[in-house]
DNA sequence: GTCAATCATCATGTATGCAAGATTATAGGA
DNA sequence: TCCTATAATCTTGCATACATGATGATTGAC
């Protein structure tokens, strides 16, 4: 076997709860992961552990480990921690992105508007994602650009879900034009006003969806 | 034995590293730990890989663990986010906190008045993260407050050295002054920029002290 | 028929065993 | 004497084994 087993298991496990393969709530069981995987609990375990300290599953003693399922409290204050995240990298991206920051948050917010213009959901969730990840690199701050990414994918499963209300996906473009309006002028303040809206706006309209999910998620849970 | 021996093991060895026993750079390994805490590995591997996970240890693939060791450009962004952080609790918390709170909060700064007047780093050192605390749990975000939390400890190893220079305790109890001022008149927006200033010029002031630090903690890497 | 208590089963948490890569020591040559 | 190559040792990473607490099934009582 190439390569050590617990990143990769990591991968895997983090990749199938952030797409959405495993829901929220799942129960994940050692024994059947160290049979789909083909290894020993023992490297199921550690990558768990792993994924329980980036919040991404919950781990209750004595009682296995189960796919993070934020709760509605726990959901609206994940989306306000993500807010001031995301103003912070707007405000520090402003002043200091690099031509090639600003290229490829241009780049993604192309991507954005094709998007739209192609009603294609998946792909603009996709390119959001990307525009999202370009501001947090054109911080240059590796550590922050790191932890955003990290609360990004751990708020990941429930942004799928919130791009189904209607009409969303255009309004968040259109927020997305006045962030790169901000950026491009150098406001760092306005920046972070705006993208703390943003995201905020996506942590309100969402918990119209919340009950729908929790339903969804025990029903999984109860059965898997 | 009463109890799991992981979480105990995760709290003796990250109090190890905060109070500064363990010094950045220090080799961490599992058979010593092992012996140490009376256990076998694998509840010391487990430990270590949610230690490596909230980033207090660093853990490099076949050649051990290791006391997470910033370097310069590590350590400015990690104060950089913390100050983004407190500044980000700052805004709510003005907005949001409750008597008791704002109980808390003063309590914590008298502390720190009187560590001031008796000329006490230590006890103004754990005053000051009392003050810190409470204007996280302020904010009435506890995913937030958690990981500020997270965060402050995490630097605490550097904090600690940063309190020797000349004269820092009583500038610190000054910009606390102004903090708690922004905080009582509920000026969010100001008390944000009181405690991002509050934190970065903590992160600058040290700057000073990092080679220090940097040849310190590799004399004990090559020792230990 | 419902509920409670006891017991069987199962999963987790920890210990131990083993293989492979990393580190260090040693021996040989320049 | 110094450098290099090789071998011994040590440590990690994973597999396996075992004990304890949790889960749920069955039996008995009401």
């Amino acid at each position: 076997m190439r390569g050590e087993a617990t990143p990769r298991l990591r991968e895997a496990l983090e990749d199938d709860i952030v797409s959405g393969r495993l829901k929220p709530g799942q129960r994940l069981d050692e024994v059947s992961l160290a049979e789909r995987f083909d290894v020993s609990r023992t490297p199921i375990r550690e990558a768990l552990i792993q994924l329980a300290a980036s919040g991404m599953v919950e781990i209750r003693p004595r009682r296995g480990a189960f796919v993070a399922l934020l709760g509605p409290r726990a959901l609206i204050e994940s989306f306000e921690l993500m807010a001031e995240i995301e103003a912070a990298c707007g405000r520090l991206a402003a002043r200091r992105m690099t031509p090639e920051d600003r290229a490829a948050i241009e780049q993604s917010h192309a991507g954005c508007a094709a998007a739209v213009a192609a009603e294609d959901r998946e792909t603009y969730y996709a390119e959001n994602a990307r525009f999202h990840a370009a501001i947090y690199a054109a911080t240059g701050n590796r550590v922050l650009a790191g932890e955003a990414q990290r609360h990004q994918r751990l708020l990941q499963p429930y942004r799928r879900l919130q791009l189904r209300v209607p009409r969303r996906m255009d309004a968040s473009f259109a927020e997305h034009e006045a962030i790169l309006d901000a950026l491009l002028k150098g406001d760092g303040d306005l920046a972070a006003e705006r993208l703390r809206a943003h995201v905020l706006v996506q942590g309100e309209r969402f918990l119209n969806l919340i009950t729908a999910l929790q339903d969804e998620a025990e029903a999984v849970a109860r059965v898997g």
